[in-house]
DNA sequence: CATGAATGAGCGTTCATTCAT
DNA sequence: GATGAATGAACGCTCATTCAT
């Protein structure tokens, strides 16, 4: 798994999996021991890494703080995993547009994100997007939480400022 | 490159040039008479896709009115295309994260751009978010307005409100 | 042919037809109007180059000089001809060796050489190799020319000195 | 290798890989397990010939008999060399003048004869060529040898008397 | 006759997957 | 289970040749 993501950063979704096996140290076909296909393999991958991303950024949540506070911890976790997991961040972008990757795994995904979605769903409850669709805020939380992280991993000096823009926007935006 | 764009959208990316070039009712070939290849047509179609998105955004923009009234004008434009132009928004998202695309055209692709990034640039600034570097703030405003087109172009009987709750919730952000 | 044979030299016989053409300043197609196919063009310029050489080499024979003298001269004109003909020869080379030369050329190229041949003829008559078939000192007489003129090409600096040793090597064989 | 070596007679340098995979009794793509490209088999494969061709005249040198006893010796190897393996000797030839042939195969290949040049050298030390380059001599040498293993080929019946005649020239020239 | 866009068979090469060891 | 050589279908691309203009 973390040589499959090391090469799919290098080289994309097309990399041969003899290279996936090489770096894993395996032979060639030991790799389909483990998964049947490339398919197999990638969306497994999918969901490893977007488990790993929703549980730390969930660590350490302050259960009874105030929702702002919450969130903020949340999304400060998030965007320090991002930072810390440029890898697991970039191959989890990669792999979220293949087309390999199965309906199944896509709804799996979306499970892993329970936990940050019901933040979520609270910290609207009272604010201007109380009526729009949970599944629509939270697309747009993804797709804010996406471009600061590419801002950050573009620009690491400015990581940590670029960081609280993307937060206060988005507390704009659903708080 | 009407054809491209909709073989792209059946196959993915990975779509053979033999299917791109039946579909334009053309020899396997001949396609190669007008790109010298693969990777040519993907970027040239890109540039194109992206120039047309940028300019039927831009269209009967209503130069003296308010900032807030030109904005909602053009986001209304551009969400209008998306619905309209389902397979080439789908067609661009894909190639955008092509790694065949070469940063020249990524690059000629912002400048396409320009009229909607100068028109967000007016209109942030007196906003919250005048301190941000302006292309913070585009990569957002595309986020955003990628994840509503998502959320159009899946729920098609709610396409005009969620295009509201997209504009809204950015303003809210920038404005 | 003039085109081809430049071309030929920079490119060797896989040459596409269209470079030779665009070379020519004529169109793609026209070449196929003077030249049914690609194999055609070869070998009517491998005979029209091979007869060119010999009719370069035979000129201006002093019919009635000694042959050591007349063999001489023939031997300088040849090799002056490969000299200022770099790419004549280099081209006649490759097509000598092609597959899609036809017998029937081969055979029109050694009619073309007669002249040669009948002079060698008449130099091994009484010489050490007066015994051997005609076509065999022909040929040695030919390759022996063909080293010549290699190291002429190569090595212009002293290529006068490698014709006369090309000469005397030869003219020990034969004469 | 033998594969190879037996289509390319056939069909020239440029029969398809795919039947040189076949001839050899395996799949289409298992030639590029051991070779990287088509060049690389041909280069390899030059290499090869060379080598064996070169070790074939060499073999049972009577190294403290005369030299033209020596030379006479290598030269029947040779000769012999050729007449048995003529789809090799052909090969060979095909390959010498192949556009894929890199320099440093052609390095190589002299390498291989480098016994052979060492003979030539000896030989010519005190003859009428003393004076010239080697690697004239040795270019002259191989083309004599060239062009009586294509008579001994051409008119298998007078094979030995052929070579006989080809060494009495050669010798007459350097010896 | 000249043109040059169109053709499509054919090639070298890749790589996910299999399977005998 | 692990191995890695073997497989062969599939792909991107080339180019000799044709033919409507």
């Amino acid at each position: 798994m973390a040589a499959a993501t090391r090469v799919i950063v290098k080289q994309g979704l097309g990399a041969p999996t003899a290279l996936i096996a090489r770096e894993a140290g395996v032979a060639n076909g030991s790799l389909f021991t483990y998964f049947e296909t490339k398919a197999e393999l990638f969306n497994q991958l999918y969901l490893e890494l977007k488990t790993q991303m929703a549980s730390a950024a969930l660590e350490g949540l302050p259960a009874d703080a105030e929702l702002r506070a919450q969130f903020a911890c949340v999304w400060s976790n998030w965007m320090r995993w991002a930072a810390r997991n440029a890898d697991e961040r970039r191959a989890l972008s990669l792999l979220g547009v293949s087309d390999e990757l199965t309906p199944a795994s896509r709804a799996a995904g979306h499970r892993a994100m329970a936990g940050l979605a019901e933040l979520m769903e609270r910290s609207r409850a009272n604010g201007p997007m109380r009526e729009a669709p949970l599944a629509f805020v939270a697309a747009i939380m993804n797709s804010v939480a996406e471009a600061t992280m590419d801002f950050m991993a573009h620009d690491p000096a400015h990581a940590e400022s670029h960081c609280e823009l993307g937060f206060d926007a988005l507390w704009r935006m659903v708080g």
